[in-house]
DNA sequence: AATTAATGTAAAGCCTACTTTACATTGGAG
DNA sequence: CTCCAATGTAAAGTAGGCTTTACATTAATT
């Protein structure tokens, strides 16, 4: 699973901190999203789109469907 | 975090074992979800949101969000 | 040169997501 | 009534999501 996380932070000028506190997660949880080392659950993912305004289909791409 | 599953399912005219199926998990999967006892991860939401061709944030709703 | 903010990563631990196997209940078809 | 499909649930096991603590690296500031 792709996504945006770090292209939309740097956009709102967010460090991961700021992110993390944002969402009421910790930092390592952003920055190990970020570099695609485990995605978010559900409900992160719900929380992320909203601290940016997007649905979650714009933030994350499920590249792993059958075409 | 509420879902439609059962209610999109019925229009389908899917039983749970269908659904299962066609997203490549067991029918309890399935079952858990829809009667919340946990919810789906993300790729899962994925696949969901394909299987019934509707975005994910119009199956799931995160009744946990600040208002 | 020393400090600090931001980032990357690791380990241990806890809880959640999903599996397989298995059994009970219900409702409809014959 | 009997049978079977569909559903609900449980237990045990594995993998994934998230936490805290901790340490290393890099870049910018003083």
């Amino acid at each position: 699973m792709k996504n945006k996380l770090k292209a939309l932070r740097a956009q709102h000028h967010w460090s991961q901190q700021d992110l993390a506190t944002i969402l009421g997660v910790s930092r390592q949880t952003i920055n190990a999203i970020e570099n695609g080392r485990y995605d978010p659950s559900l409900p992160l993912a719900f929380q992320i789109s909203r601290a940016f305004s997007l649905p979650i289909e714009k933030i994350f791409d499920d590249e792993n469907h059958a075409t």
